[in-house]
DNA sequence: AAATGTGAAACATTTCACAGCT
DNA sequence: AGCTGTGAAATGTTTCACATTT
């Protein structure tokens, strides 16, 4: 009875992978305090979302509960953990060593998951300052593509400024990363095959003023 | 003929809404260069969408383009700016003067945008040495009521601990924003009619390793 | 009795295809 | 000729409803 077959669920609708994300931290916190298991119903709370849908999510992983009774945690979280492709540990290379980068930097250590900063690299990496308590050296960014092979990176990080923004993916495309996670105010693109994030604060931001405008006028 | 009729689109798919984000800053960028109109051809080699889709998220802006010709470009970035309800400045509130809420103001400010962070807080203001070369004092957080009433606060920016991130929204909820934008990695909620964006840096991550086990079979 | 797993229905979004302007 | 705007079809996602299991 193995439990290292990673599912690879190709057809998952792509909400229900961010939702199994969601899962996943709850169930955690479950299982610190000592929670046996956990009922669709008490997740689909949580999310405030339909019982049905945490059940159709969470049958992409398999028929991992008990009728009448829920999903045990340890199964659940093995299940997810497996599912998400965190069963193993995953080296991030970060492009831009400056507020944004370092904040990042600094939350993915405290997070202590699967994710590790195995490269800092900025185009000044000696006015870095704000990095220095990172504990790490920040590397030149020409330095790209041997620190991608050699350190077996698989994902990278841009927090420079968005005028750079795609030079930088495309230069972490050239080294081999397989996915990019975009914090700079810039729309960036990639070949097919290597996944990117987009995630723009102002983005956001106008989505969120669109919402106050529509829902209640609260217009001036 | 007026156009400060706030559109108010409900209807719109909230895709669609986030679509308009990108199109603008297209648009902006095209202003910029001079150029005078702009296909739904372009803007969805862009971004990698079709040109249908295009047309369909401008027809909720009204009938923009001309027929045979395209979207002129002032036209089309008036109606964008007026769907997204960005023709007028909005006050944001950021709670969590760390790293990256240092990082977020400074990013806003560079952005000039229609959002100005108009009061930044913590619950230990005086330790927030990060934060003093921004210009702006930081209050503690029990002031953030008056902060809200006083500045005409519409939208809140949570930059705390996870563990805090709940506690800070119910006090924004409480002091009268009417949206949060969460970067803490929790997941939080508001009651109905206050709208809540959860981005969270791990949820990203996670998305991204689960689609490089998927696509291209790296594992070992 | 309680909760899962799942077809079928309902709903939402995207694409297709083409009529209608310029 | 070229491009928009838009019903209709196709696709994708969520909810419903209930048989099935513990």
């Amino acid at each position: 009875m193995t439990n290292n077959n990673h599912k690879s669920i190709s057809g998952m609708p792509s909400l229900s992978l961010f939702r199994l994300s969601l899962y996943l931290r709850y169930v955690k916190a479950l299982e610190c305090k000592g929670v046996e298991s956990v009922s669709s119903k008490e997740l689909s709370h949580r999310f405030s979302i339909s019982s049905a849908l945490v059940r159709k999510d969470l049958g992409f992983l398999g028929s991992l509960g008990k009728r009448g009774v829920g999903y045990d945690i340890a199964v659940l979280k093995n299940g997810l953990i497996s599912a998400l492709g965190i069963d193993k540990h995953w080296n991030v290379a970060l492009v831009g060593a400056g507020r944004l980068g370092t904040a990042l930097v600094r939350y993915t250590r405290r997070a202590e998951g699967p994710f590790r900063i195995a490269a800092i690299l900025d185009k000044y990496p000696q006015r870095m300052t704000k990095a220095r308590d990172l504990d790490m050296e920040v590397l030149h960014i020409d330095s790209l593509p041997e620190a991608v092979q050699e350190r077996d990176i698989k994902i990278g990080i841009i927090s420079v400024p968005g005028s750079a923004a795609q030079d930088v993916a495309d230069k972490l495309v050239a080294a081999g990363v397989g996915a990019i996670l975009n914090f700079a105010p810039a729309y960036i693109e990639a070949p097919d095959g290597i996944f990117v994030h987009n995630v723009d604060f102002i983005v956001y931001l106008e989505n969120l003023a669109h919402h106050i405008n529509t829902n209640s006028d609260i217009a001036d």
